[in-house]
DNA sequence: CTGAAAGCGCTTACAG
DNA sequence: CTGAAAGCGCTTACAG
């Protein structure tokens, strides 16, 4: 632990004041330095190896050059990670750091402003706020003291940029993708659980029939637990019916997972006899079942980038009135389960 | 964004000096207030909701309550979103920060450098680096300026705590599980990437032989890439054997599940004609293949807090000399796919 | 072009 | 038991 060394000491080997080498570091717009005084200071700050320190700088400016993100549960979400990965690699972009505090999934209102709390005493410039499975989230008041914005939930007032995942239009472009295909019958395994993705999928399910002018025909739609069992439990019935779908529409990968397992047991083929389409492209299902399984991905990463950015807009200038409420595109991975459909 | 209450607004509104103030609110030893005088200040800062700046706090007292995590590319692997859970968790229980930097898994030396250089800027009181996929890391020199411990390698220079996971000790356990069950011929679908887990997963095999008395047979073992198809390949090379075994040991779930198709296409039952075990516990496969798949779990979350629990009593005390280089337990997740050998 | 000085919001010997 | 004052390491008007 070497000793620390400070502007001080720059600006003694240098032989100039601290106020010298502040500007040539900083580059202070409007200062004009000697180009032979800047290149000495610049040099003896180099060999010194001299690095300031933020916190007191951050003291001084009032801006920490923080960003705090507040997660929920980060384990049991599958894909948190890529919305650490997304805004870690944005901050570094706009020279930020990154504070993550993780709350528990069942953390009560006063835990969770307590986590605010601690991240502005720490001073941090903004705050992103990320949940799941919400709709509309009702942040603890103290986040109105700070830029911030909202992943996987708009706020009940809507006073704060909010980012989530187009969960209906995903659904739309899964049951295009079987459309386009030339299928006619397709099934859904739907959630159970009281998500937005499990209303979101349906309706883009149900639109998708109607815009396509099929008919929402009840049979040919098995909910279930949203885990490989359920899938394998709704797609046994779907695929075990009289006029059995040509292809299944499964509301997540790991249902897929089981529809896969039901089609096998049937002796049926992926996706010669049917075709299957999932949700998530959850790593490592989507990529290691067989045949590979075409379906939709989520904009982990965009989203946690997006919070970012627009962060770093709001901290250099003026934040848009009103704030954006944004839906994020969900992609299409295409794999091998999707085949057109058996012309007989 | 209301104006910002510091101690002075405080000291002012009890009629104290801030001292007083600071001495009641941080209760600093061997200072003795007025029980009057002491409620009263609480009482206020209570009111004024009064809030420490901890950057101003940090720079007089040089200390941040801050711990750095530097991991490896969180993305692509696929617990680590554990190990930031347990480091968060053991470091709001020590009452620390986490600020997390990711490094790209491909990030040179230098730009490895300038992360723990950002964080010493950020004057933390320690840094966790955490890797993947080495056995020994060079760390930047950096490092020694603050108290660090590394994750998933330890340093060339056995200067520094580190753990890692015992996978050979995982390797022994899940053939001791099978062993168990009363199979004889246990086959080994080996990873073949060069990784520390490949090795220490192959060692506990053939030890976990040895000691049961039994011969290493060439071929009960099949190398492949550690994927699904590798780990199909594997399995319906071991399964088309003449002397079939009736167990399998995969190097991870991944190629459990290929093992899983293979087996299936086979006519084999799993676990009545071959049992299987994994490696990893991964999310979401082992739960999800039918039946459950019983595998060894790695201690992701276990070692990011023993690191910032480490690191803890690193700061208030003395360091343990030598450094502690801790293999942590890799504990058996049992679910269906052993069985007792079939007594024929 | 350069520097002396104030001040960011705290904590902490030290004095009374 | 309480407070005045110094100082942590910077940045930034302001003056020269």
């Amino acid at each position: 632990m070497t000793k620390h060394v400070g502007i001080r000491d720059v600006a003694h080997a240098a032989g100039v004041s601290v106020t010298t080498v502040s500007h040539v570091l900083n580059e202070t717009p409007h200062t004009r330095v000697n180009a032979e005084t800047r290149d000495r200071v610049k040099a003896v700050a180099a060999e010194l190896n001299y690095r300031p320190n933020r916190l007191a700088r951050g003291l001084r400016t009032k801006t920490s050059g923080m960003i705090g993100l507040l997660t929920e549960e980060i384990a049991t979400t599958p894909h948190a990670g890529r919305i650490i990965l997304g805004a870690q690699e944005a901050a570094s972009r706009h020279n930020l750091t990154l504070v993550i505090i993780n709350s528990p999934l069942l953390a009560d209102a006063d835990a969770r402003r307590d986590d605010v709390r601690a991240l502005l005493d720490r001073q941090v410039d903004g705050i992103i706020y990320a949940t799941v499975f919400h709709d509309v989230v009702h942040p603890p008041r103290e986040l109105a003291n700070v830029p911030a914005v909202l992943i996987g939930a708009t706020d009940d007032a809507h006073r704060l940029p909010s980012v989530t995942p187009d969960e209906e239009g995903g659904a739309l472009k899964a049951v295009g993708a079987l459309l386009g295909a030339g299928h006619r019958r397709i099934g859904f395994t739907a959630g159970v659980e009281n998500v937005p993705a499990t209303r979101g999928r349906r309706r883009g399910y149900d639109r998708a029939l109607r815009e396509a002018g099929l008919p929402l025909e009840e049979d040919l739609v098995a909910a279930g637990a949203s885990e490989a069992w359920g899938g394998y439990e709704a797609g046994h019935t779907l695929l075990t019916r009289p006029d059995r779908p040509t292809a299944i529409f499964c509301y997540n990968d790991r249902m897929a997972m089981g529809v896969y397992r039901a089609a096998t047991e049937l002796g049926l083929r992926i996706p010669e006899d049917v075709s299957v389409v999932g949700f998530d492209n959850q790593d490592p299902i989507a990529a290691s079942l067989f045949p590979g399984l075409t379906t939709i991905g989520l904009p982990h990463y965009e989203m946690g980038a997006w919070a970012v950015d627009t962060l770093a807009v709001h901290l250099d200038g003026e934040a848009p009135t009103p704030p954006e409420e944004l839906r994020l595109d969900c992609p299409v991975v295409v794999r091998s389960s999707v085949a057109p459909v058996a012309s007989g």
